[in-house]
DNA sequence: CGTATGACGAGCC
DNA sequence: AGGCTCGCCATAC
């Protein structure tokens, strides 16, 4: 499927954008954290769409956004309905580039890698 | 404007 | 544990 307009002024994408931008090299968050970090609490799922419809070569906040750090609940990279398919494998080798250990099944170890949000206040 | 479609996720068997 | 079934919510058409 093809995604027609979603211009970077589309308010509710960008927002996860710029969530998704804020994740640091060498970690990972999910969809539904992204989701509820951009204020769209039960989102998990448009995060999916926001994230395919990046376009190419986009930047925000400065930097390109690293859709490869975003994987699911489950530490899983997201199958895209063929398991270790092309996309899967390329987004695994962008995160092991990073010194992130993915599986051969595609996952990460949450409780190593997940990013935590920026520590404000303890 | 109604229905279908997911890069999801929590709950139930 | 491993699968289902439903909500969710922005899009596509």
């Amino acid at each position: 499927m093809k995604i027609r307009k979603t211009s970077c002024d589309d308010t509710t994408f960008l927002r996860l954008w710029q969530v998704v931008a804020r994740v640091p090299r060498g970690r990972v968050a999910t969809y539904g954290q992204i989701a509820r970090m951009a204020g769209l609490q039960r989102g998990a799922r448009t995060v999916g769409w926001a994230l395919r419809a990046i376009p190419d070569g986009a930047r925000v906040l400065g930097r390109r956004v690293p859709w490869h750090r975003i994987i699911n609940a489950e530490g899983v990279i997201s199958p895209r309905g063929e398991a270790l398919g092309a996309e899967v494998r390329r987004q695994a080798a962008a995160l092991r580039r990073e010194g992130i250990a993915v599986s051969r099944s595609g996952r990460v170890d949450l409780g190593r890698y997940l990013w935590r949000g920026e520590r404000r206040r303890p």
